[in-house]
DNA sequence: GCTGAATGTAACCTTGTGGATACGTACCCA
DNA sequence: TGGGTACGTATCCACAAGGTTACATTCAGC
């Protein structure tokens, strides 16, 4: 849990996750998406795979990752004590807001 | 999006969320929940504030904490992207565990 | 086996972070 | 108005983090 939401907190590493969100990326695409170089970018990937967020496939020489969605479960899970909170929050009038601002008509 | 994952990457930010979770406090109070001292627990809130994690008002000399929820908003839209990539992982047998380890019905 | 490609690791540097101690400030009360 | 209380801020320090360049490693193909 520690170690996913640490991982979450660098822009860099949430990128990553967005791109493999669609499709598996070797290192080199992934380190052409980031503006860092490519040394910079192992090692987010060393964080996000010690994080268990993503998985390691090796193709040749190339390192295909690929997302694990499960590990954000356990995130998912400790925003869910939250959840209720801001779904109660001043009842109807509050809920009207947050529809607006997620939907606008 | 960027302050608030960076503010509950912090443990000892995420106990005080977790604090005020159940009701307000003062400032005195948290930090007494926590291993640390006052200065260091002052600035964990004010990153919270940052943060838009949470309200304060002065009571006297007391300064009240209180949860604004909202502000998770925002990472529980960012995660739902990933929800449905978890939820139809594996298909039904995946959704079976979840459903047993959320031990519901 | 040698070469180029793809990638991880090591060493290094600069900046950010979180802890502590010391100090400043605002408030209530006598 | 002087003192105690409850905070926040400033400063300092040790260490973690993230970036870079240089090097090591592994693999495919000739």
């Amino acid at each position: 849990m520690d170690a996913v939401l640490h991982a979450l907190a660098d822009e860099s590493r949430r990128t990553v996750l967005d791109i493999l969100r669609d499709r598996p990326a070797s290192a080199g695409e992934l380190a052409e998406a980031l503006p860092i170089a490519r040394p910079g970018v192992s090692r987010h990937l060393r964080v996000l795979r010690e994080a268990g967020l993503v998985d390691v496939r090796q193709d040749a020489q190339r390192r295909i990752y690929t997302l694990r969605p499960e590990a954000l479960v356990e995130v998912d899970e400790w925003l869910g004590e939250y959840r209720r909170l801001w779904e109660n929050r001043l009842g109807a009038l509050q809920t009207e807001i947050a529809r607006g601002k997620k939907a606008r008509r």
